[in-house]
DNA sequence: TTTCCACGTGAACAACGTTCACGTGTACAT
DNA sequence: ATGTACACGTGAACGTTGTTCACGTGGAAA
């Protein structure tokens, strides 16, 4: 049961990438499918429900590579920050479907709670800890944010991705430096 | 001439304060003005010029208190940084409206640049220092988009001003650490 | 008095998300 | 084989949105 509702979300992703967020209209999209747009509520009751389905979708490490649970705090760090980047840049304004809301998944909360235990661990308070992933991630989704609405089409991507970790740095620069 | 139009504006960003973002709509706010919708087309070409006019309302400094041109580097960075977030929360949805984009105002340009100049002074090179005041500003909004999305009604407004200013203490700290 | 002009009306258009009563075909149990 | 679910889709409509367009109206300037 429900095997179209995974192709409908299939193609709602496919359909997002092709005419950005805007575009990505339920006639649109069922259009795409050989369907009326009133056979898209069997599946998803929705419109907003179905972007939030595409968000879960789109969190999902895509290589498998998730970020690691080990190691020192400032590579974690790293990694965590990385990814959520590539995630949101994977996809045409990927950066305003994730800010669009939702209550976080369970693997982010873990994801957090790890970053936080591992600052803890290297010697932050846990208040300092938090502020300080907190401020990381608040860089990344501004950053991207800025990145993929302004400056996606002039811009090169590596000249971004330089610009994106030397920030990136600076702050996690400025974590070393809170520490004992 | 024109004397309408600075009326509709103003009554916008009243209604916007009332109603939210989503909840501003060309009939409403028309109604507000005791006038049809089709009137407002008199005075602002489409909704976005309207938006494009409430931004650029609020962004000028409402208590006339200017950010310094002068002084250390390190103040100057707080300062507008603590000032583009006080924008933001002034008005309701403030942080998404001002993202919506636009070109940057003259002014906008020119507290970068003089931010910039500032960090270039104290020994940065050139790329450095663009990369500093773009990682604030990025926390800047980061941070204030999801403060005013999420945690705005549960959080008391000292323990957010807090938040934030231990964050960007950390990116300043960072800024320092890459000072020669 | 005539002529502007700022301002507003009212009806309509296309597009959007969404609902609802109504049809299919396929698969499975009796 | 027959009947009964059920997954899936149709088509028409509703209310709301931004926007356009032909048409009014009242006051100030020539």
């Amino acid at each position: 049961m429900g095997q179209r509702r995974t192709e409908v979300l299939r193609a709602a992703i496919e359909l997002l990438d092709e005419v950005g967020l805007d575009g990505l209209t339920m006639r649109l999209l069922a259009s795409r499918l050989g369907v009326r747009a009133s056979a898209l509520y069997r599946h998803y009751p929705s419109k907003q429900a179905l972007l939030d389905a595409m968000v879960a979708h789109l969190i999902v490490p895509p290589d498998g590579a998730a970020p690691p649970v080990e190691g020192p705090w400032d590579e974690r760090l790293r990694a965590v920050a990385i990814g959520a980047r590539e995630v949101m840049l994977a996809h045409r304004d990927g950066a305003r479907l994730l800010a669009g809301f939702q209550q976080p998944s369970d693997e982010a909360v873990a994801a957090f709670d790890g970053l936080v235990a591992a600052l803890v661990a290297a010697g932050l308070s846990e208040d300092g800890a938090t502020v300080a992933v907190d401020t990381v991630l608040a860089y990344v989704n501004g950053s991207t944010m800025e990145e993929q609405t302004r400056k996606a089409g002039t811009w090169p991507r590596e000249k971004r991705d330089r610009a994106f970790l030397a920030g990136l740095e600076l702050i996690i620069g400025g974590i070393r430096n809170s520490l004992p």
